[in-house]
This record gives C-alpha cells, sequence and structure tokens, in this order.
DNA sequence: CATGAATGAGTGTTCATTCAT
DNA sequence: AATGAATGAACACTCATTCAT
C-alpha cells in the first residue's frame, strides 16, 4: 500500500468519521432538548465548533435531522427485513421484531428519540415525506404480523388489533426517552422483559408461578 | 340583585370564560404544532385574535403552558388521591388508576400531550418545577402499587418493577397522541383493553380461552 | 361625517401611508446603494425604525423590491397606454412617449434607478417574472413605432433598427442615475432637448433652423 | 539558457496566464451577476477551483474587482491618449473616441459592465479613488471637447453642454450590456451607426439622403 | 497551487413581548 | 378587550477570509 494510497483513503476516511462524529453530536443534542427548541450554535457548542462551521459539512438544520433520520431507518428496515424474510411463525416473528427494536434503539437511541417527538411536526415537509411511508410500512408490518398471530392460535383474538399494535409500537419506542446504552439492562435483556409482558401479562397465575393459592383465585 | 352586579358576575364570568376558552386553543396548537415550534400568532390566530392581544389574558406564552399544565395535572391528581383513598387492593388499583389515566386524556387530551412532548423540557426552568414534582410523586405511587401488587401475589415477582412502570406510564400516556374523544373507542373502552393487555398479555392461552394442549405449557 | 367614519377613514389612509413612506425610504435607499448591496437594517435605519419592524409592513425585502418596481412599471404603462391610444403619428408618439418616460423618472426616479441595475438579476427570480414581460412588452413597442416612423417617412431607414432601439431606451433610462427632481431642468426640459439629439442629432446644420418644407411641418 | 531559467520563466509566465485567466473568469461573474451579489465560490467554481484557493492569487474580492477596473481604464485612457495627442479637429476627435469606446467596450466587455454598475459604490471606498479621478478625468475631456465642437461649428450651439456630455456619455456605455463580440455587428459598426445617430439624428431628412452639396460627402 | 476545514462578522428573518390608542 | 405598530434579541444561514496540510 502506497503512502499516497494511504493518504486518499485516511482524507475520505476521516471526512466521513467527521460527518458521523457531527452527526452523532447533533442527535445528542436534538433529542435531549428537541429539534425545533435547539440552536444550530447549541449544536456547534457541542462539537466545538463555531456555529457557521456546520454549514461546511451540512447543507442546513434539517438536513442534519434528515440524515439522522434516514440513516436509523434504514438501518432498522434492514434489520426488519432480515427478520421477516427468516420464515418465521408469527409468534417467533414477533419476538424477533421487538428484540431487534431494542437493538436500534440500542445503536441509534438519539435518533429515535427524534423520530419520537418530532416526526409528526417534520413530516409535514415534502423533505421527509419518507417519514409517513416508514410510519404506513410499519403499521402494515405490525397489523399483518398480528393478525397472522392470531390465525396461527398465538395471540388473542379478543383484543383490537389496532390497540394491540398502537400499544407494542408506542410502547417500544418510546422507551428509547430513558433507555440507557450500557446501562444495568442490556437491550436484549430488556427485549426479554417486555416480552414478557406483552405476551403473557404481568398478573400473576398458574402458568408463570405455578402455585396453588394464587390471589388472582382468592 | 343589582344589575351592576349582576354585570360584574357577567363580566367576571365571561372574563373567566374567554381564559377558558383561550388556553384550550391554545393547548389544541401547542399539541398539533409543539410548543418550541408555535407562535404566539398562531395561537393568536387560532382564536380570531391579533398576536398582542393575548397579553391582555396571560403575562406570556410560558404563562399559557403552565396553566394548561398545572390544571390538566391537578385534575389528574384529585382522581387519582379519591382512588389511593378508596381502599382498594392492588390489583383493583391498578385498574381504577389506568381508568383514570384514560379518562384524563379524553378530559385534556392537548394537555396530555404536551405533558408527554415538552416537559422535560420546560421541567427545566423554575417555574414548571412543579412538573418535575409530580413525575416524582407519580413513579412513587407506581413503584409502591406495583410492589404492593407482588406481595398481594397478584402481580408478577420475576419482572423488573423499574420497567413494569416504565412499560405502564409510557403506554398509557402516549395513547394521547392518537385518541380521540367521541372516536369509535371510548376512553372506558380503550382502558379495559389495555387493561387486559397489561395483565394477560395478548398472547393466547389457557387461563384467557381455557383448552388443553396449549402451546405454552407444551 | 361621523367622528367613527372619520377614525376609520383616518386610520385605513394611515396604513396606506405608512407603506407608501417605508417604500419610497427603501427605494432611496436600495436605488443609492444598490438592491443587494443594501441591508434591511439600512433601510430600517433610513426609516427611523428597527430592521425586524419593516417585517410588520413588509414580507420580506425581495416583496419591498417587488411593490417598489411594479408601482413604477403600472403607472409607467398607465401613461404609455394613453399615449399609444392617443392616434397620433409616429413621431409624434415618440415624442409624447419620451415626454411620459422622463416623466416615469421624475415621479419614480429610485424605482428607475433600481429597474436599470438590477432587473437583470432579480428577473431570474419566478416573482419578478413580470420584468421580462415589461421588457419584452417595451421592446415590441419601440420597434414597432420606429418602424412605423420609417414607413410613414419620418424616420432614416439607413439604420437599424435594433440599434435604433437600444440607443433610445438606455439613454432615456439611464438617465435616472442623474436626474433630480426640482433641479435645474425639469422633466420636459430635458425630454424637450433629448429629443432634439435624438432626432436631429447634435451636429450643427442647416435643419435646425426652421425652414418651409421641413418634414416636421408636413 | 539553463532548464531552470526557462522553467523559472514559463512558471512566471504561466502565473501571469494563470492570473489573467481567473481574473477573465471573475469579471465574467461579477458582470452577469453583479459584484454585490456574486460569491467569491461562484467565482471559485467558474474558475474549476475552490474558494479559498483565489486568495493564493489574490489577497481579497475588492482586490479582484481593482485589477479588472484599472486595467480596462488603463488601456481605455491610453487609446483615448493617442486620440487627442492627434491633433484632429473636434467632429474628427469625437468620432476616434467614440470608435475607440466602443472598441473598449469589445476588449473589456465585462470590465465596462462592472464599472457601469458598481463605480457608484465602489468608488466610496479609499482603493477605489481611481473611480472618481477617471469620472471626472472623462466629463472634462468631454465638455472641453463639445465646446470646442461647438466653436469651430461642428455642434449646435443650442443644446446644454451637461446635458449632451450625459447623453453620449451614458449611451456608449451602456452598450457593453447588450454588446456581443463577435456578434451580427462589430464594434466598429456600431460605433458607425452611434455616431450616425449622434450627429445627425433618426429623423428622415434630406441632407442624409446623398444629394450633391450634401455636407457629410464634403 | 490547491484543498478542506474552520472562522466570525453579518444577513434576512422570526418572534415573544410591549404599549399607546 | 383588542388593535397596530414597534422593539430587540435571537435565529438559521451566508460568505469573505484564513491556514495547516
Amino acid at each position: 500500500m502506497s503512502p499516497r494510497r494511504r493518504d486518499t483513503e485516511g482524507t475520505a476516511a476521516a471526512r466521513a468519521g467527521r460527518r458521523a462524529e457531527l452527526l452523532a453530536t447533533a442527535a445528542e443534542v436534538f433529542a435531549s432538548r428537541g429539534y425545533a427548541a435547539t440552536t444550530v450554535r447549541e449544536v456547534a457548542d457541542a462539537a466545538g465548533i463555531l456555529g457557521g462551521s456546520l454549514y461546511y459539512h451540512f447543507d442546513s438544520k434539517e438536513a442534519m435531522a434528515d440524515e439522522i433520520l434516514s440513516t436509523f431507518l434504514d438501518d432498522m428496515w434492514a434489520a426488519y427485513e432480515r427478520v421477516l424474510g427468516a420464515g418465521l411463525n408469527a409468534r417467533d416473528t414477533l419476538e424477533a421484531i421487538v428484540v431487534e427494536s431494542f437493538r436500534s434503539i440500542d445503536r441509534h437511541r438519539p435518533a429515535v428519540v427524534i423520530y419520537q417527538n418530532e416526526s409528526k411536526h417534520l413530516a409535514t415537509s415534502e423533505r421527509f415525506r419518507y417519514l409517513n411511508e416508514s410510519r404506513r410500512r410499519f403499521q402494515e408490518m405490525w397489523l399483518n404480523l398480528l393478525e397472522r398471530g392470531v390465525r396461527e392460535g398465538a395471540f388473542r383474538a379478543d383484543l383490537d388489533a389496532g390497540l394491540m399494535y398502537r400499544f407494542i409500537r408506542d410502547t417500544v419506542w418510546v422507551a428509547a426517552n430513558w433507555y440507557e446504552p450500557g446501562g444495568r439492562l442490556s437491550a436484549d435483556d430488556i427485549a426479554k422483559q417486555y416480552l414478557a409482558m406483552f405476551l403473557e401479562g404481568i398478573q400473576a397465575n398458574g402458568s408463570q408461578e405455578p402455585e396453588p393459592g394464587d390471589a388472582r383465585t382468592s
């Protein structure tokens, strides 16, 4: 490898690296202060540069949000596609999707927070139309999955499908607001517990802690 | 009753009515556009007056948010207190609290949305310190309730209490984002379905539709 | 006339008056410093208010330029139409058009300067498309007029029509750069002298001293 | 001649060539977009380099305009001096000056456009004081020439000298805005036609159509 | 010679707020 | 109660300029 080639690679890599670095910083700040309430200067301060300097790397504040969100969504959907293509039954698919969702939160926590809090407003702009498309696709995926689960006898038939969908969707994504990567519980730990709650409920019963004299029956 | 007195009363009542009217409008607009992204002029436009005229009724934009949120929280806590003072067991208390939460959403939907989306940022200001206090009180109430439920044998002991707390809290409040008062499902309907999901899970099993050979036990 | 009515009229008139006042100030500043090089604050300073206050009256800097230019063009074309509809021969029409042009300069000097210096750049924006239309219409009018004059035997046939058109057009409008309303020479004085130069040339010769059989009197 | 010397010469020549190239590009862009409205990056883009790289060649944006304008003015005045030193009568001097002016436009079209549009604003800066001097010298030259022409019986005495001066000055220079080098009419063609208009007017009369004893043919 | 990244002052514009009427 | 006009600080963004490489 010639020094020249190494140089070029280093430069290209460095550029991409700087971009990613700045985006990570911006995502963090947008997530914690809110996109609309965050000034470009605050992002720049957090990155240790001046406000105007961000515009060397990005076209606009909107462009930053765009890149943050689309990177997250692309990554998340890639993971979802792998799961959906695996030919699992509804129950196992749901488990895998939930696990992948928490892993997405783990990898893109600030982006998920932004998605959660701002996508409704952002989606009114042409540039963020893909947020609506993602939302539609997401809803379709979940409704299909839940209906299939009911047909397969894996999920209850007495619950409103639309409600179940919102219930799971909201609960998973909103967790990004408090999840801390590297904390006491890993993303997979949390996924496991959430699945237990989703699937079996928080109520004590025989099949969970098999013992006579369960309070529910008293 | 002199005409004068009646006049004064009428004026006072009218003033209070106008205030409430404007607050309702402001809450709607804050909820749909986001507090930070909403301009005072947008609120005024929605109310059919000019921007400056709002300052006859309110000291500031912050004061509007303050009144919207504290009105909602006062009302919600009053309902919670009634439940907590009723001497119910943990399981019934949980059901009643969830029901009251959805009723709060029904009565204060825009305020709940604002609370959900903005309280984290607003709470950094002195004026909104009570948001943090409410949050602490809320968390304490739930953790106590869940622990009591475990002791009473009503709730599973194998789940992380903190996780259960967040699970229920988030799921209930975030519903304000899509709930439409007067829609297909009433607040009480939704509460009932949510409770079914929380307590029993979405998975088909014997305790819900008792049948031998349930997949879970095989 | 009731005081009420007078009040309303006064308010409406005052509003229109303020607008016109600010536009006149803006036109002056744009004309003297150049549109692009003029800051909104400079316009505001000249008007004795703060930069942001201009935005109560106008949507944008561009909107000011727009209103300045379109007001001028509307007024000018109205005057031209009166002339063109009067059924004069080419020679008299040319004189009247030139006179009206200098009167337009007299009434809208700063606007004419802006038109002269900035219309080429402004016209690239959608909003100022009418500048190009006006230019096209202007050119058509002049070429028709000059050709008609040649047919009527009033103007020389040995000169390039396009060149004649540009010659007159440029020379008239560029005069806005130095013309001072209320100066030594009135707009009509200057028009008369310019017509003498256009029509007869600056060269001394016999045809300028009236003699029988002059084409102008035929 | 050593390779070294040749190299140095080549480099020096190349540098001067690159400079001239960049200046020509800059002049073109300044002329078409307006000096104030043109960004250094636009100039650099047009030259195929990055914005910062221009600063290897020039100290500042102002320095580019300076060099563009002074090069043009030096060249133009050199041509004027040759004419003025030739001992011609007023009439022939005027013709020669006009011809040289159109040749200057031919050689320096973008510079003339910049001069026309921006010199008023630029001249307020110390660095461009020479623009005012050139203007004064220009005016003096023309007024002297016109007055001499009147004394020599070549030009009409019934026209305002100041007006005649502005008339010719404006009309000639403003032509740079539409003149295209290499177009249908050469600079000398246009000069000839303009002189015909200036001197004889556009009005048809007997003296323009060749007849015995015509002053033009004598 | 040129680049890539940054600077920092300034630009058009927004907006919560004020206040005389 | 509400208006109309203004304020002034802040904002997103631009741009001439610098400089290490």
